[in-house]
DNA sequence: TTTCGAACAGAACATCGGTTCCGTGGACGG
DNA sequence: CCGTCCACGGAACCGATGTTCTGTTCGAAA
């Protein structure tokens, strides 16, 4: 199936989400085609239908304003939260995926905008393993990741230690020619690293342990 | 202002809720009719319009399925989320709120279903200090907790600990006359208490750290 | 008992809004 | 040049739906 989307497909659809985000209800046909400054109800009609044969949205016959919004794949959008990809699991000496978005999700966590904040392009990892116990991460937890190459002095910061072959939750401290990685549990002694050895791959950005 | 409801006024809210959880946009007035067994829809509007008035719904006139869920506090309502409502502040050495529902909550955390299950009742606390550094909570962490009187061995509850005066997040395990309360970080040792000195006050479901 | 208002019943009304039908113009292959 | 298909315009149709009007019931207050 082509999902390519037409520029009035991709301006309905913001439309939507924007409406929706605004009234908290879907609007009508109507309300789109002034909205989106469409001519007629039946070119939004179309392409209503395209969008749903899609799976972009879900729609209800004969009834009014019954849109949902779908993911593309055809699941259900939860609103106000943002869809965070679970890409699998991390432990030290495993790499972090290099290209996140290319991965299918096995699971998608739902997060509110109270923890993901408006960044984007973040995914999540669950922690096997007790190595990271360091940074008060244990087994089992989830940590969310935000997609980063260099990183602020101080910030925590997923780093890939070349030589070690592992990856490793630290705050990161750039002093001239190596890194200071301190652990987040201010009662352990830092390490410290070749600048060239270490590299950023990811900002933390939460974790989260459930019971 | 009253804000009583009736039993039928609540049936509707109810449906709203409901409704909405199913279809992703909100139900007309005929529906919602059928939906609750109500004999005209004269009676729903009537009941609508008592619910705006007591801050629990918002509408939009002359516009279809233009019903937004409120909260009650005229406070905007997320979908797909769960209100859990941020306590205070948690530090060794204060006792936890004994009843939480009477609190003005200070601040409201939104909690996906990912994350809170369907528990209801939760509230949601700040740990300050490093005094649970060995649950692998630091400070700012923030805790989600749900109330509980009793817990089951091997729980992770929040324990009130009468002689010393401090609340502790231990794992829980129940050994006959004494209570052994296990920290979460295996490299620690346990402690142990008579079971008479160790008052349970919640049920840890969910630690978060956001950066 | 009478009064009055809250809550409800039933129905009519007017608009809202999804659907459909018919037509147009342009891109494209033959 | 011609037929076809896609995307679109315009308008009408008619069911869906919010609103409103009139009247009823019932319990509490006067």
């Amino acid at each position: 199936m082509a999902d390519e989307l037409s520029a009035k497909q991709r301006g309905i659809l913001q439309f939507l989400e924007d409406f929706i985000a605004k009234h908290d209800y879907p609007p009508s046909i109507r309300d789109i085609q002034t909205g989106c400054d469409i001519s007629s109800t039946s070119v939004v009609d179309y392409n209503l239908k395209r969008l749903e044969e899609k799976g972009f949205i879900r729609r209800d016959r004969e009834v009014s304003r019954a849109i949902e919004l779908l993911d593309g794949q055809g699941e259900r959008r939860r609103r106000g939260t943002v869809q965070v990809p679970m890409l699998g699991r991390i432990a030290a000496g495993i790499p972090l995926p290099v290209h996140p978005d290319q991965l299918a999700p096995e699971e998608v966590l739902d997060l509110t905008e109270d923890i993901a904040g408006n960044r984007t392009g973040l995914y999540a990892l669950r922690v096997q393993g007790t190595s990271m116990i360091d940074a008060l991460i244990n087994d089992g937890d989830i940590v969310i990741l935000e997609p980063r190459q260099t990183a602020n002095p101080g910030e925590v910061v997923a780093a890939w230690i070349v030589d070690r072959e592992e990856t490793t939750l630290k705050k990161y401290y750039p002093e001239g020619a190596r890194v200071r990685l301190q652990p987040m549990n201010s009662t352990m002694e830092p390490i410290y690293e070749d600048a060239a050895n270490v590299e950023v791959q990811g900002k933390l950005v939460a974790t989260i342990r459930a019971f």
